[in-house]
DNA sequence: GAATCGATGGTCT
DNA sequence: GACCATCGATTCT
């Protein structure tokens, strides 16, 4: 039986959550079926002090789950249409979580397709957008508990990497300054071609 | 390959 | 009213 990441996993540092997340699988159970790729790709957000955090300007009502228990889903939308799908992480009342950037096709690749067109399997997962749209993730599930055991959504075990297959650089979309602001908080399985893009 | 640009709507000062 | 934790098509070198 294959184990599932559970509260615990997710109650604890989010930089170590986000760099422990990668060679995870992500699960997506539709209709019974098992759709889900391993975790190449991860950022942490943590607190209000992080300017590139949602939770920058405190709470709203789009990121109250960065802000409740751990091991729940954040999925907000950007751009006005593409999902991005979070795990909270930390305590309760400390705003953060891990922002999943792209995964590594595993299971059910021809629902996938279905979802995202004829696309090389590089392209299928490798970025939050996409893999959202490859697994069906919608803000239909914000909010909902990753660990219970019926979750639609959930994580499980799968590889375990070394830190010699990872890299650490700064985030996505994050421009200058210093502090959080270019702090090294992209974490990326080093050669994978199922990145977002190339690290650095 | 790299750079640029439009789509499209929710969220927040 | 400005700004996005993006993507894919288009337009360059």
């Amino acid at each position: 039986m294959v184990l599932r990441l559970d509260r615990a996993f997710f109650t604890r540092d989010t930089l170590t959550v986000a760099r422990e997340l990668l060679g995870a699988r992500l699960v997506r159970v539709v209709d019974g079926r098992r759709i889900a790729g391993r975790v190449v790709e991860a950022e942490a957000y943590v607190g209000e002090g992080d300017q590139a955090s949602h939770a920058r300007f405190g709470p709203t009502a789009r990121n109250a789950p960065m802000y409740g228990p751990p091991g729940h889903a954040y999925v907000y939308l950007i751009y006005g249409m593409y999902n991005c799908l979070n795990a909270v992480t930390d305590t309760e009342g400390l705003p953060a979580a891990v922002l999943l950037r792209a995964l590594e096709p595993v299971e059910g690749v021809k629902s996938m397709r279905d979802a995202r067109g004829e696309v090389s399997d590089t392209l299928l997962t490798s970025g939050p957008g996409r893999l959202c749209q490859a697994l069906g993730v919608t803000r239909a599930l914000d909010g909902v508990d990753l660990c219970r055991r019926e979750a639609e959504l959930f994580f499980e075990e799968d590889v375990t990497l070394p830190d010699e297959a990872i890299v650490a650089v700064p985030r996505v979309g994050v421009t200058g300054g210093a502090g959080a602001r270019s702090a090294p908080w992209r974490f990326c399985v080093k050669g994978s071609p199922h990145l977002s893009r190339a690290p650095g």
